[in-house]
DNA sequence: CATGAACATTTCAAGCTTGAAATAAAAAAT
DNA sequence: ATTTTTTATTTCAAGCTTGAAATGTTCATG
């Protein structure tokens, strides 16, 4: 409330601009998701685990993946045990420190990820395929400040 | 792949606004979510919800509410089944068709919407807040273009 | 009317997600 | 050496979400 009337005139835009980015976030993973589903099988979870043990040649312990996913350490165990069951990915001792793990992925692993990771960014090609390089651009331009600001607030927060 | 190198230049690009528009879509989802939690001991799919009714002083029926909402049937039928345990919705009868429902917020639930929609109103105002009217008005700029393509998409797919 | 197609909703199993409590191990402090 | 505290992970219950199958109802057409 900054004015007489009790009204910040921008309450209103920042709601339709939350609405809008929300919206638009999720048009593109739920199409994401589905493809996922369909055409390789799997999920946007497990993608996203996969996708950092990718980068990670030496591997992740558990908590390092939950931190840089941003979802509970609960949650990694469930997917990190179903992509173990399956042969995808392994969790090895970490010597000399035995409530550790190291999550990496397997051979088999790898090369499914390398499968559905060119799917993957071939989808986004087509989904946002009108977006020219200025459109582009224009929206990064934007967004960065965006999550420095949202992510200053968090450390913030704690 | 439309060059002799084999790669469309803006596809990495395109993959990494996709990922930037996650990020601060879901860190502010999840900030919501929390504080409509810990504040409202409500979540968000629930208010998603009691907002779509408010906004129809008629009801809706549960397709209606799903297809607004953008989630399956099914979904909608498990938070109305909780919304209406608690006594903040029910279903009534629509005469002349005894396959559909209109759901209705009750007056209590009116009342707790009321007090949820007010807490989150200052919460997007309190996370976006150093966000300008230019800032705003820049991205709402991008992502309307975007949203119409995403959905022109979504109903070709059908 | 009869009956097959279309529609509105529910049920269900499987998987994701969270926050909190439990385990277990390592590090720090006394 | 023995607490105490911190750290790494798992377990668990509760809730969300989906897609597919099931139910029951209405509509259209012969």
């Amino acid at each position: 409330m900054r004015d007489a009337s009790g009204h910040d005139p921008l309450t209103q835009e920042r709601l339709r601009l939350w609405l809008k980015l929300m919206k638009s976030s999720s048009l593109i993973e739920d199409e994401l998701r589905r493809r996922l589903r369909r055409e390789c099988g799997s999920t946007l979870p497990r993608f996203d685990v996969m996708a950092a043990l990718a980068q990670a040649p030496g591997g992740m312990r558990m908590g390092e993946i939950s931190k840089r996913l941003r979802v509970s350490n609960g949650n990694i165990t469930g997917i990190v045990d179903k992509l173990e069951t399956e042969g995808l990915a392994a969790r090895v001792p970490v010597p000399g420190d035995r409530r550790a793990n190291l999550v990496t992925l397997t051979d088999e692993g790898r090369t499914a990820f390398s499968d559905h990771a060119s799917a993957h960014e071939a989808w986004i090609s087509e989904i946002l395929g009108q977006l020219n390089a200025d459109d582009i651009d224009g929206m990064i331009r934007r967004l960065d400040p965006l999550i420095s600001m949202l992510e200053t607030q968090n450390k913030t927060a704690d």
